[in-house]
Formats: structure tokens, sequence, C-alpha cells
DNA sequence: TTGCCAATTGATAGCGCTATCATCACGGCG
DNA sequence: CGCCGTGATGATAGCGCTATCAATTGGCAA
């Protein structure tokens, strides 16, 4: 079934059928009517890899995460979707498993569909990547973190001002023996950011910078509790713990009260991302809530904007993030010695 | 960039070099190597756009759930994802939002894609979309779910017997006044078929069904609370309850807590999905793991035999499912009074 | 009446690729 | 010495759609 078999069944051009569906104001109204009644009876349905190749735009975007195992990822992604399929995109999905070789090879597939845009999560690529990027003429968004050489659009918040945060908050509320941990440093660029600012921030405190890494083991509950377990053998007399996530933060929490450590007493934790784990527990975690959602739905609007002839007058977004104060942190100041 | 620019850089013709780069074993290996030197320098990358119209086969495969925003879809996105990814198809995400209407429309808009199948989450389909995925002549996966009269590949399990299992494990464990408690009845079709198991259960045993619902209100750990306070005020003898998810589950436990109410002592809690918060609480809470993952990988793994000439000798796969027994269900039977 | 413009419809030429068949060179064989 | 099979390569014809320009009509101003 395919537009000619319509425009014969009707007994009109192709071109006249092209526009009744896709362009209805340059078709007189009866002849459109009998045109739309004919192609719902005939069922037909308008042949997009065709229509992609005549008309050089297929009306495709593909997404580029780390990992669907994790789920900070699929707040952006649903943001982006609901924005781009309501305008009619869609969305090809692909993950490069925090492999940066893989994000070249991916890319350069996900460019043979010829797509409107492209989206990146990260802003760190391989110079191949890179110089791929830089030639090839459609929108580049990268999301999550905030380029210092955005490509084309960039939207997220600063990892590195996250750590700043963190330390400065701890700071405030008197804590003097401060620590981070975490995982994946090797593959996930971004906490290695919030680290630098972390670390950077204790530094001009002058305090001391205490940290517990790994380097691959996937985030999990299970090891929070072992991550926290280690730091209290090198450093008994912690006070505060920044965790990578909010699932690490979780399982040190539960590690706490197996241990008898009361929370925030004697530990206060601090998680990462505020996902819904943070505020279940008791005593709920404090959490550092980054606009992951809104950094899809905004990254993929100011995309069609840009496709629709809208250019965005900004093209980078800073949405920022905001420690979300609960139980786990909030002993007095008073409380802790320094 | 395209095939005939390689080819005239060459001196060769079009499709020697596209046979140089996808049917290897048909051009010589001087002539190959020299060809795929080019194809580097040059950049080129194949349109897969116009592959796709010439060839017949985009190498695409939508995948269809009805949210991105509840999280037991993603690990069968991810476990079908990484099967097809492997075998070069990529995939194009799309959601429902449990909207049957949207659904008929979406599958129209994916099959314009002449994609090489189609991957459907649940097995209840309007008649219109039933109509046309008859017509079409691509293998389409329905998961989750099983059906009576599969329309191509079938992988899930039972939603009927989870409901049976429970219910006999609650009558087994000795409690005698059992309830319901879930959301979404209205569009979750599935939790409607282990609601039958049941109450039909419940009723086989002679033991009256207690249920709480609301039709409309998304999953959320809050609801859990809210649904359990419900719950009791219409029946405060009740001592078991199953709840449609492991966030309401969670959200009930937690409720207990606040209201003194000892679990599992006087209420025993049963979730369903097994998500990775049934283990973290404390209790830790009984719950249903269904293989979600595997259901992605298996039904993937089988859409791709069947694409690559193999067809799988079983249509419908039943993957089961497992209660897993944890702390909020463990209150010996004697306890209990009957 | 003539001419012109806008509105509507149609004919044609690709988009970049692959399927298919033709061509050609070469070597073995009758 | 011609015939034929085999392997390697090329020429050509679409795949189903849309961009573009041409053609036709009718209305209206000059």
């Amino acid at each position: 079934m395919t537009l000619g078999d319509v425009a014969r069944h009707v007994g009109v051009g192709t071109m006249t059928v092209s526009r009744a569906l896709h362009r209805p104001a340059m078709v007189s109204e009866p002849l459109r009517a009998k045109i739309l009644k004919a192609v719902d009876e005939l069922g037909y349905v308008r042949n997009r890899v065709a229509s992609g190749l005549a008309s050089g735009t297929a009306r495709l975007v593909p997404v580029v995460i780390p990992t669907l195992l994790h789920p900070v990822y699929i707040p952006f992604l649903e943001g982006a979707y609901s924005v781009l399929a309501q305008h009619g995109y869609q969305i090809i999905l692909s993950t490069t498993e925090y492999q940066v070789s893989a994000e070249d090879r991916l890319i350069e597939a996900l460019l043979g569909w010829f797509p409107d845009g492209l989206f990146l999560s990260g802003v760190d690529h391989s110079a191949r990547t890179m110089s791929v990027l830089k030639r090839v003429h459609i929108p580049i968004v990268e999301v999550m973190d905030l380029s210092d050489s955005p490509i084309g659009i960039n939207v997220g918040f600063s990892h590195y001002k996250v750590g700043v945060a963190v330390a400065e908050y701890f700071y405030q509320k008197g804590y003097r023996q401060i620590a981070y941990a975490g995982t994946m440093t090797e593959i996930d660029l971004r906490s290695v950011k919030r680290i630098a600012g972390f670390q950077q921030t204790l530094k001009d405190y002058g305090l001391p910078y205490h940290y517990i890494q790994r380097s691959n083991e996937p985030f999990s509950i299970a090891l929070g509790g072992g991550l926290l377990n280690e730091l209290l053998l090198q450093q008994p007399d912690i006070q505060a713990v920044f965790f990578a996530n909010d699932d690490l933060a979780a399982g040190a929490l539960f590690e706490c009260q197996r241990r008898g450590i009361r929370v925030p007493e004697q530990l206060a934790i601090m998680g990462f991302n505020d996902q819904e784990i943070a505020n279940s527990t008791i005593p709920t975690i404090t959490s550092v809530r980054t606009p992951r959602r809104e950094i899809g739905q905004i990254a993929a609007q100011m995309l069609v904007d840009h496709l629709q002839g809208r250019p965005p007058a900004e093209r980078q977004v800073d949405l920022g993030f905001k420690i979300i104060e609960r139980a786990s942190t909030q002993a007095a100041a008073r409380s802790i010695s320094d």
C-alpha cells in the first residue's frame, strides 16, 4: 500500500495525496476529504523511510545515555521523550555502558540515520568524536553536565559546584572530619568533577579530605554498607560522609543501624541525586536534588525550537541543583566537637 | 559524502563499494582494502535511511512500553536493548502512558518505519490494533503477560497465577483475613488479572476478600501509607495485605512503623515486582520476583533468531515468577488466631 | 475583452542505496 | 581450440516519497 496506490484509487496525482496528508492547506477541501477517506479505507500509512530519504529529514533523534541500569538517566530520558514525542520526533535509544570507545562507534552509526539532532549525556568525548560532531551539520545537545566549550546546545548543572556546595554545607554545620565515598570514578567523569570541587573546598577551609573509592563496582545499596565499613576502618573519627549517590548513602545508613551508629548524631550522611529512597528511609537522607527530568525537557524543547527555525537565545543553560536537607544531617552544630 | 563519492574516488562502481562494506566475501582482498581505506579517509558513513528503503529492511525495532515513569519496565527495556543492540538493531522507544487509544495511533505511526519487528508490553490491545497487527507481516513480540492467543512471539508470566500463588501463600501461613491494596486498576490490566487470581483463590478457600483500590493515582511510597490507613479503617482485623507493587508495600510498612503496628506480628505485608527497596527496608518485605530483564533478553533473542531465519520452536514462553520470602511475612502460623 | 495572478493539481526528477542481471577475464576441459 | 563455469565487477532499475516546476483554471482589474 503506497502513496501511488491511494492516488490511483482516488484518481489524482501522488503529490496531491502527499499534500492532502502533510500540507492540508494546499489541497481543496472536498478533494482532501475524498483522499483522507481513501487513506482510511485502504489503511495506508506513510513510509517514513522513503519520506526521510526524499525530504532529507527523518524526524529521528538518537539519545545516548551511559546505561539503562542506573535509574538516574531515566527521568532525563523521560523528559526528553515526552517533549520530542509531542513534536513528532522518534527517539533512537542507545547506551555507551560508560565506554568511551563505544561512544565513537555508536555515534558514527547513529549519524548514519541522518538524524535531525543528537542527544549526548556528558560533555567529555574522545577527540575523534569531537571532530565528527563538529563536522556534522545537525544540532548536538549535550546534557547532564556543563561544558567549557559546548558543541551545540548544553543543558545541565555544574558537578564541580555540587562538590563545593556539599563541602560548604558540611562546614557550616560544624563538621570537621569529612569524607567522600563513591565508586566508578574511572568511568563516571561527572563524579570526578564533584570530588574535585569537594576536595578543593575542604582544602580551602583547611580541613582534611578523607575518601574511599572503588573504580568499577556498580552502585548498589549493599555497596554503601561496604564503603562505610572500610571508611570507618581507615578513619574512625569521621563525622560526615558525602556519597556518590543515594543508593550508597542508604546502604551506609542501614549499615549504621546494624552497627548501632546513630545518624545523624554520630555520623552525618548525604546522598546525591535525591532519588525516592532518600526520602523513605528512617531517618530520611539529605541529598542533592538534580533536575534530571527538567534537563531532558528543556534540552528537548530547545532542540525542537532550533529545528523549527527558532534558535534559542542561550546555547548553554545551567539548571542548578539544590541540597534537600533531611534528618541524616540535622545534628545541631554544637553537638559536634571541633 | 555518498557511496558514489567513494566509488568515484577509488575508481570502481558503487556496487563494489557497497559490497566491500557489507558483503566482504564478494570483493577481492586487495580491492577491498583499497576501498576500506578510502571510506576511512573520506569519513563515509552509510545512509541507513537510503539503505533501508532500497533493501526493505532498516534494522529498526520499535519497543512500546506503558511508561518510563514506573521503574519496572526499565529492566525489560534494558534486557531487550542489550540483545538487539548486539545484533545491530536500533530501538525506537515509545510509550503509551497507559492509554489504549494512544497505542492505536502509536503503532500505526511506528509501522510507518517498516520495522523489522515490534515489541509490545501487554497482550491486551484494541480490536483495531489487533487487526492492524495481524495484517502486517513482521514478527510481533508481546511481553510481560501471557496471552491466550498470541499474535506472534509471547514471553512473560501469568499474572493470574501470581494472584493465586500469593493467596495460597498467605493461606498456608495461616492468615485468614487477607486483603489486596492497589491502584491504577483501570489502566493496568495486568494488576486486574492478579486480583482475579487472588480473589478466586480466597473464595476457593472459603475466605473473605478485602480490598482497597484506587483507579488512577500513580504508584508511590506515600500512597502505600494512605491505602493502608483506609484499609484498616474499613477492616481493622486485617492480617495480611498483598500490595500492587513494592513502593506501595514499603509505604505501608513505614506507616505501620509510624502507627506502632508490628510487622509481621500484627500485619503481614507482601509486595510485587521485587524491586530493590523490598530488600532494603527493616524489616525486609516479602515480594514476588518477576523476571523482567530476562523477559526482555529472551524475547529479543527470539526475535533476532526469527529474523535470521531460525524461527524459535515455541512461540510462547512462560518465565514464571517466585515469591521471595522475607521478614514482612515471617510470623509463625501459630501466632495468628483463626 | 485581455491579461495577470492566485489557487490548485500534476509530471518529473531525484534522495542514496541495494537487487539483479549483464559483462568480462580466466582457467580447466573435452 | 572453442566451450563453459566461476569469480569479480559494473550498469541499471527501482525502493516510496517529496521538491520543484509546469500546467490549468477561474476571478478580477485594466
